[in-house]
DNA sequence: CGTAAGATGAAG
DNA sequence: TTCATCTTACGG
């Protein structure tokens, strides 16, 4: 975890791809829920797709809080997503969390997520947060408590493509994904 | 104030 | 391909 956070104090890029294959555990009042990271995107300051592109506003403060600290935004009137905060204090960049491959809890996902299909529970950025039970409450806060980081898996192969679901820079290839992994969000 | 667009997802 | 649905940000 040391070396991780090291890792994220170097910035988003290093970020994204760093946290590939770490378990995301939300430790809730009924009980653990849980997946290895997947995908992720990385998101800074230069990047035109990035919420701090303009610079700080309320919504996205908590990018500028460094590295470690959680940032849920909500979006399309009816989504939430998470991203783990990269860099120095004072500078705004993080990493999307964009797909989760199902470890612990599966029948508490599978509620929340309204289906049985396993591959559906955690294969999208809005998604994984209704499977973990993430809510607004964790933005600006730090990694730790209920919401936190365990040792994973080793990813095999990373694949580095195209980021989804922006209209501006659309050619930068900041998006990082375990390559075959059945629980990639798909494009 | 008014309004447009958004790091999505599910259904048709 | 369309639509659901609403907060934030920015222009007037």
């Amino acid at each position: 975890m040391d070396k991780l956070y090291a890792e994220l104090e170097q910035g988003s890029l290093v970020a994204a791809k760093a946290l590939l294959g770490w378990k995301l555990v939300h430790a809730t009042p009924n009980g653990r829920i849980a997946g290895y990271i997947v995908e992720t995107e990385a998101y800074h300051e230069n990047d035109p797709a990035s919420h701090t592109y303009k610079g700080k506003t309320k919504r996205n403060a908590a990018m500028y809080e460094g590295a470690g600290t959680i940032y849920v935004y909500f979006t399309y009137g009816m989504h939430y997503c998470v991203n783990i905060v990269a860099g120095r204090k004072g500078v705004g960049e993080g990493v999307l969390i964009r797909a989760l491959e199902p470890v612990e809890g599966i029948e508490p996902m599978k509620v929340n997520r309204k289906t049985s299909v396993i591959s559906n529970l955690t294969n999208g950025p809005a998604k994984l947060v209704q499977a973990l039970e993430i809510h607004k409450g964790y933005n600006g806060t730090v990694l730790g408590h209920g919401l936190h980081l365990e040792k994973g898996i080793i990813p095999d192969e990373i694949v580095q493509s195209r980021r989804i679901g922006i209209s501006q820079a659309q050619d930068k290839p900041w998006r990082f994904y375990i390559a075959g992994n059945l629980y990639v969000s798909k494009s």
